[in-house]
RNA sequence: GCCCCUGUAGUUAAAUGGAUAUAACUGCGGACUUCUAAGCCGUUAUUCUAGGUUCGAUUCCUAGCGGGGGCACCA
């Protein structure tokens, strides 16, 4: 559609507000909006322009709203039907019928392709998400933030952006030399389940046990040196057990990644750098490399250990090198659990430092922590849920339901349908609220497959489908040409708003406005559904109300899919 | 001690400074038996406290109270 319909708007409200003599300046402050009144009664687009210039004007706000809807009336621009004065001196506006069938054509023309924007054209963005740790778990903790980072690369890329994916395994690192402690003294082969409980052996004993705390930062040593023939083995097959297994939870969840990075090549760069830049940048204390962060306000963090090797903070400027190397970006974005907020703060000044030409660049954009009924979880504690055996766990939930009633769905398919609609579930609980608020694992609500639900959404979209299924069969045509007006209500005045979510969630870095949007356009579906046939044979508006259920499938789809959503046929 | 985040129905959440704060879950009640009832309709209930800025504050500012996190060799 050419000029988007909140342009038409904003263009002529300023055309009005400059009839009524405010100075054009004063307009460019933006101090006015056009957005859409809360409830669809009051009509589809509405400004406070009235109530934000009345003072510049010194006039009474409804009286200047007034004044400013005769403009706007003496020449109605066709999708506008009508304009009324509000409340306190609020515009509100209602779009014609002309305007929804257009809206419709639209979004099934633009198909796949509705909702693409070019906000983000010619960005280069780099996001990191997921992180797990080889010699650890991949718990529920690690498939929120990989949920997260998903959804956000997607939503970039729908922006317009080029983005690239990466994830960063800490292969080395004492949490490494802990599982291999674990695994020589409980005497375990190498397996995912074994290092699930080499972990907390190996963490419990370093923090309880001063001999066994002694052992453990010889073996971290001896990994960074690759000194220890038992330990080489022990350690390359366990990091080879873990990538490996991630891949698979990648596969599962759904993320393809552009780059693989590990600590134990960021350690060696970062250790290299940071020396190099001992007096300008770090400084030596206590036998350690640090960063004062006190002077740029922040606090002292330590770069290179007593034994002179590399922290996280180190590994992190030796990958910030080699993002930079590899990908030319505009915007570097790392994704982690708020807990290393002021982290990142210390070690983002730090790489400034070191390479000015990153300075602005980096983001840190970090998301809440998952958090048990019984507090925080914990895997140096051993106290974590795997994301595998909870998926499978929802899966199973999801399979038991199916199997409650007769849904006309092949016995074979439904391990798959029930692994989508496992995962959507999860996905959109997860996705709900803002990124920056913790979530309380309560394993209930997260399991929930009714009302505002991953499933609700799927559902809706597996009904549309089934409408559709059987307007083929009745021989009804999709009418997207004649003048039949599409029926109007809250679907039809919903669904061309999908492009503004996205630009919203864009900007705001906010997955749950879009979560929000699809879970108000399935009510609406679902309202539509429940009271109107829409189906009729020999009913000229059938192909009409067609053409509105095509739209609305294809929104579904297209916002699930940027949610990492599947949608399956039938459910 | 210092710094950061956070506080919305019984519960879990939503809301670029806007109008009567929006949903879902739970409870209670209901309809249809037609395109999938994982659905639809109705009903009760909410902005931590005290000030301030504003035509207008859940949103911004100040103070307090409650919760979470971080602060030298973990990641």
């Amino acid at each position: 559609m050419n000029g988007s319909i909140n342009e038409i708007i904003k263009a002529v409200v300023i055309s009005a507000l400059n009839a009524e003599g405010v100075p054009p300046e004063t307009l460019e402050q933006g101090i006015f909006a056009v957005e859409h009144p809360t409830e669809l009664s009051k009509g589809d687009y509405s400004t406070n322009a009235a109530l934000a210039f009345s003072k510049v004007l010194k006039r009474n706000p409804v009286e200047l709203a007034q004044a400013l809807v005769g403009h706007i009336t003496k020449e109605l621009h066709p999708d506008i039907l009508k304009v009324e004065v509000a409340g306190p001196g609020f515009i509100n506006f209602y779009l014609s019928p002309a305007f929804f069938n257009k809206s419709v054509k639209n979004i099934i023309d633009e198909g796949k392709e509705f909702g693409s924007l070019s906000m983000l054209t010619d960005k280069k963005y780099f996001v990191e998400y997921t992180q797990p740790n080889p010699f650890k778990d991949f718990h529920i903790g690690h498939m929120m933030n990989n949920t997260i980072g998903e959804a956000l690369s997607r939503i970039f890329e729908k922006g317009g952006a080029e983005v690239k994916r990466a994830t960063y395994h800490g292969d080395v690192g004492l949490h490494v030399a802990k599982t291999i402690f674990g695994l020589q003294k409980l005497g375990l082969e190498v397996s995912i389940e074994s290092m699930g409980k080499a972990y907390p052996h190996g963490n419990t004993a370093y923090e309880e046990d001063e001999q066994a705390k002694k052992e453990i930062i010889d073996i971290n040593k001896k990994i960074y040196e690759r000194s220890d023939t038992a330990i080489n083995e022990l350690y390359s097959k366990g990091r080879q057990v873990s990538l490996a297994y991630f891949e698979t939870m990648y596969a599962r969840l759904g993320s393809d990644f552009d780059f693989h990075f590990y600590e134990s090549e960021a350690g060696v760069i970062g250790k290299e750098i940071v020396e190099s830049f001992i007096g300008p940048v770090f400084e030596k204390s206590q036998g350690a490399v640090i960063f004062h962060g006190e002077d740029v306000g922040l606090h002292t963090r330590v770069f290179l250990n007593t034994e002179g090797l590399p922290t996280y903070e180190a590994k992190e400027v030796g990958l910030a090198k080699i993002k930079k190397d590899i990908y030319p970006y505009d915007i570097s974005l790392t994704i982690t659990a708020n807990e290393q907020d002021d982290f990142f703060k210390v070690v983002e000044v730090a790489i400034g430092k070191v390479f000015p030409e990153l300075d602005g660049k980096l983001r840190h954009l970090s998301h809440g922590v998952l958090k048990l009924t019984t507090g925080k979880m914990s895997s140096r504690t051993g106290g974590v849920i795997s994301a595998e055996s909870f998926i499978d766990e929802v899966k199973q939930a999801v399979l038991e339901k199916m199997n409650e009633s007769e849904r006309n769905i092949r016995e074979e398919d439904k391990p798959a349908i029930a692994e989508m609609i496992g995962i959507g579930a999860i996905k959109y609980w997860i996705l709900k609220q803002s990124i920056g608020k913790d979530i309380i694992f309560d394993k209930e609500k997260a399991l929930s497959l009714d009302g505002d639900s991953g499933p609700y959404l799927q559902y809706a979209h597996t009904r549309a489908l089934s409408v559709l299924r059987k307007a083929k069969e009745e021989g009804i045509e999709t009418d997207i040409e004649s003048d039949v007006t599409v029926e109007e209500c809250e679907l039809s005045r919903k669904l061309y708003r999908y492009p503004e979510v996205i630009a919203d969630a864009v900007h705001l870095h906010a997955p749950q406005q879009l979560v929000t949007y699809l879970t108000e356009i399935a009510s609406a579906f679902n309202h539509f559904y429940a009271v109107t046939p829409i189906v009729i044979k020999n009913d000229p508006s059938s192909g009409k109300r067609v053409a509105l259920v095509v739209a609305f499938a294809t929104v579904m789809k297209n916002g699930l899919s940027l949610l990492g959503i599947g949608v399956p046929e039938k459910m």
